[in-house]
DNA sequence: CATGGGATTGACT
DNA sequence: GTCAATCCCATGC
């Protein structure tokens, strides 16, 4: 991860909290250095082994039109939390990426349960582990991620994102195309860890 | 102001 | 494999 940190050249310890300086990099570097990483909201952890980059540039992205009302946390400072409504259902979770007034974030796809489980079950009302965070809609649910965390900060707000914990080698990663979206759908902008039985379907 | 679609999921055939 | 749920918001009149 050279370079990751333009302020002071240093790349996040392991296991420590993900700064500003992480997230304000292309975004397609962002969403790839993020598989690995640890998400945490209120006691309920997850290792994120899936993610999608979105760009202003690209017609999938929200922010293709502009800051309209919906986008605008698109546009906001590096490390923010956009958390949106879709299909009328499920609330997902991404992380703001490349600089302030750049439209780009990354879509938090799918999470390996760490620690919660058993609030993550009560919340889902599953059972399967690898039923619990396997979705972008499904993750939000089981941790309890609502609409209100939209706008909040990822680098010391409730939800937080920390680098790979210490020990832990680096994932084999994989890259796709993303799904459930009609335009740019070229674009192999979709990252997860190889073989991990907790990835969307 | 009215309309239609969507970065999904779970239940069902 | 198919399909409805359900609501914000972008778009168009």
């Amino acid at each position: 991860m050279a370079g990751c940190d333009p302020q002071d050249g240093r790349p996040p310890a392991p296991g420590e909290r993900l700064a500003t300086a992480f997230y304000a990099r292309p975004v397609v570097e962002v969403a790839r250095d993020l598989i690995g990483c640890t998400l945490v909201y209120q006691g309920a952890r997850g290792l994120i082994v899936e993610t999608e980059a979105y760009h202003q540039k690209e017609p999938a992205c929200h922010a293709f039109n502009g800051p309209t009302p919906r986008a605008q946390t698109l546009f906001a400072a590096p490390g923010t939390a956009y958390v949106y409504f879709s299909y009328g259902v499920h609330a997902l979770l991404n992380a703001v990426a490349e600089p302030e007034g750049v439209g780009a974030a990354v879509l938090i796809r799918a999470l390996q349960p760490v620690a919660g489980v058993q609030a993550m079950r009560e919340r889902r009302k599953r059972d399967r582990e690898t039923e619990l965070c396997s979705g972008p809609g499904k993750l939000t649910q089981a941790l309890g991620v609502g609409l209100g965390l939209n706008g909040s900060s990822l680098v010391d707000g409730p939800i937080g994102v920390f680098a790979r914990p210490v020990g832990e080698s680096a994932p084999l990663l994989k890259t796709s195309t993303r799904v459930g979206i009609t335009k740019a759908t070229e674009l192999e902008w979709r990252f997860s860890q190889a073989e991990n039985p907790h990835l969307s379907r």
